[in-house]
DNA sequence: TGTACATCAGTGAACGCGCGTTCACTGATGTAC
DNA sequence: TGTACATCAGTGAACGCGCGTTCACTGATGTAC
């Protein structure tokens, strides 16, 4: 590697970490590119030498958050176990996730990437990663099922958990109180896996 | 009522109507006080003298849309059948309401208000009426519930419904197939409800 | 009913500021010999 | 290894525009007599 794409990834790090650290801690909302490029030490126009544009920039962001969520999720007990105790320790992990990396996690779900520019490829395929996490145990829990009903299956109960937690820590509508999001959360996960088993025996 | 009061009441009715066909049309992210106050018919000025700000402006159609939703939802088969169906009604009614009111319904959550200024009480109070559409049903369910459990597990139903519906619509990560969301959400419920009852039964 | 004055809803030009992006420039890095 | 030139990453002042809110003014409504 030259001096050039030496500086040029160095460049790109410290102003990943920079937008990082300002998302984390003030929100997607309230990041500034100037703010951004002082943190990261280099001069306004950098980020465009660096980055396509500002939400080029938060992609990266939110990839990295990605990955760290999957990494969470990834870790622990959560390959072990019945599949109904694997899908109550992943709505768990991913409410501490959310919880602990509140802003982060956010701007997960408040970037809108501009219409004529929409979200490369392989960062939906991030997003369908997280999903296969979910599918695995389902597979086990509903063995009956196709692999593409199961596939939609993981984005229904992605789409409930995320629900749930989001209602309670974006606060914009009436949310749970927070001290019993956790209960409810494994209350729904419980019932749904119950209910998915009478169903099946009947 | 004097003249006065009457044209006032006039003006504020032609903005609130402004503004929710605006945001109707093009989504709350694209309204423009601009816009609204030409629709309706007045100086930009007329805006301050009929509501605080904006903000206020969009929490009166907010409002306006919620009691749309309301009757949507409490009208019809919602108030007969099974608990079960009864829940089944509500998610699908809510659904339906948010399918053909899109960016109203978007609306709901995309708005903050300022932080200084929160949303009012009585604006709160609408959200609670809501949740108490699907507490009652929930109390026949699980009647052995408190009535303060049950509070907090409508809420926790009613983020997994809205966490489906948006995921799907909202599109901002990967969502269901469109097509299939009426039949994931009536899964989802039956589920918890058969899982409900085979829980209280253990 | 009519007149004189007071009020204040409504006007719209101007304010003020935020902020993403551009672009002519420069100095460090790379290349050729 | 050294020199001369070419490239281009990085600079930062300036651009450009959007847009919510204000405020001095005016004319319609209300009040007093």
């Amino acid at each position: 590697m030259g001096r050039r794409e030496e500086k040029r990834e160095d460049l790109k790090a410290r102003l990943l970490e920079a937008a990082r650290d300002r998302i984390e801690r003030d929100g997607l909302a309230n990041l500034r590119a100037r703010d951004v490029t002082q943190d990261a030490g280099c001069a306004l126009g950098g980020l465009y030498s660096a980055f396509t544009d500002l939400s080029d920039l938060i992609i990266h962001v939110n990839s990295t958050t990605l990955k760290a969520l999957e990494q969470s999720l990834g870790s622990a007990q959560v390959r072990t176990g019945s599949p109904t105790d694997r899908l109550r320790g992943l709505a768990q992990g991913y409410l501490r996730f959310a919880m602990s990396n509140r802003n982060l996690w956010k701007a997960l779900f408040e970037h809108y990437p501009p219409e004529d520019t929409p979200s490369p490829q392989w960062h939906l395929d991030e997003h369908l990663f997280l999903l296969s996490l979910i599918a695995e145990p389902l597979s086990q829990l509903q063995p009956e099922m196709s692999i593409e009903d199961r596939a939609v299956r993981a984005r229904t109960l992605f789409g409930a958990v995320h629900g749930i937690i989001s209602i309670t820590l974006e606060a914009r509508f009436v949310g749970l109180p927070p001290e019993r999001l956790g209960e409810e959360l494994d209350a729904i996960i419980v019932m749904i896996a119950a209910g998915a088993a009478s169903l099946r025996d009947d």
